[in-house]
DNA sequence: ACCTGAACACCGTTCAAGT
DNA sequence: ACCTGAACACCGTTCAAGT
């Protein structure tokens, strides 16, 4: 019954995967554990920092190999992928989103992003608006379609056949904005 | 001592804009209008409902008289004057984020959007996927942007001087994206 | 129609004390 | 180092009853 920190952190994506962000309580993990809620202070200084462990170990698991692509292929790599690893866990995108917004952790993305972007050749100013700009609707478009995947799986099955996630034609509008953008080249 | 739902709706945003959202409680508002908190039930079914309220006010306030432009600069007016409604009250831009989030109001932006884009001659799926792009982008944006305005406002001036937004850039990479689909003409 | 008063079932966090 | 037990200061929501 003695815990380590990454103990906490794996049995809070497991209640988080289970019974979602808002059952995912200092109490609520205390009881999985078998221990006072109190005890959760002793690796945490406050929830904010467990969510913040959660939302980092929840994108290493979503980690793949990186492969020497070309700058944009790169980009639109870490961005899939990003929306995978948030959508294997319920809950995953408001979480990371939230973690990332209060500055406390998620924050590989965002520095993947700039550094392929860096290679591509645009400058600070642009590589970090881009970056931001690309996290911005990664992460509400995934939040906005595991709200509705979610949503659907509680009912039956609910007015039809599951339109095809258009998360591409989204992420497509967004890299030609960027790729107009090119210093010089091609 | 007797109340109408707009007037709470109206004592919401005040404490909203006074205290901010953590603090814009069935509890406080009550006290706030010298009510018990559970008369507040009599005007809204749940919290959900009244904040949903607060953020379709919230966007009516920042309303300004349509222009007959282009389809571009309607869409550039309608995601600029979004920005500046959110901004104009404490954490406005979570309140309208989360509210359109949960699918309960401040559908007003999208609708706009959706339109102006479909006078550009886009067809529905493409009109639609860009309408939410854009807002994500300006939800995600405004909500970050707020954040770090309201953390610089706590302490004093803290590091240097405040860089200038870069709202216009980012929408500006998104817009041109947009564009690029435009079904033939020009 | 609008509100009171009391209750129910919870929260996050702190802190002295234990092993 | 890690945990207990008890407390503090809160939440949203329900519901019978009042005017």
């Amino acid at each position: 019954m003695r815990y380590r920190r990454s103990d906490v952190v794996e049995r809070a994506l497991a209640v988080l995967d289970t019974y979602g962000l808002a059952d995912l309580t200092m109490r609520r993990l205390g009881a999985e554990l078998g221990v006072q809620p109190s005890a959760l202070y002793h690796h945490f200084v406050n929830k904010q920092t467990l969510l913040a462990a959660v939302a980092d170990e929840l994108l290493l698991r979503g980690r793949r190999a990186p492969r020497p692509d070309a700058w944009d292929q790169r980009v639109v790599t870490v961005c899939t992928e990003l929306r995978d690893a948030m959508l294997a866990y319920r809950d995953g995108a408001e979480v990371v989103a939230t973690v990332h917004a209060f500055g406390l952790g998620a924050e590989a993305p965002y520095a993947e992003l700039v550094g392929a972007l860096a290679d591509g050749g645009f400058d600070d100013e642009l590589a970090r608006t881009a970056a931001r700009t690309l996290l911005h609707y990664v992460f509400g478009h995934t939040a906005d379609e595991q709200t509705h995947l979610q949503a659907g799986s509680v009912g039956a099955i609910e007015g039809g056949p599951r339109e095809h996630s258009d998360f591409g034609l989204g992420l497509a509008i967004v890299m030609d904005g960027i790729r107009l953008r090119l210093p010089a080249a091609r």
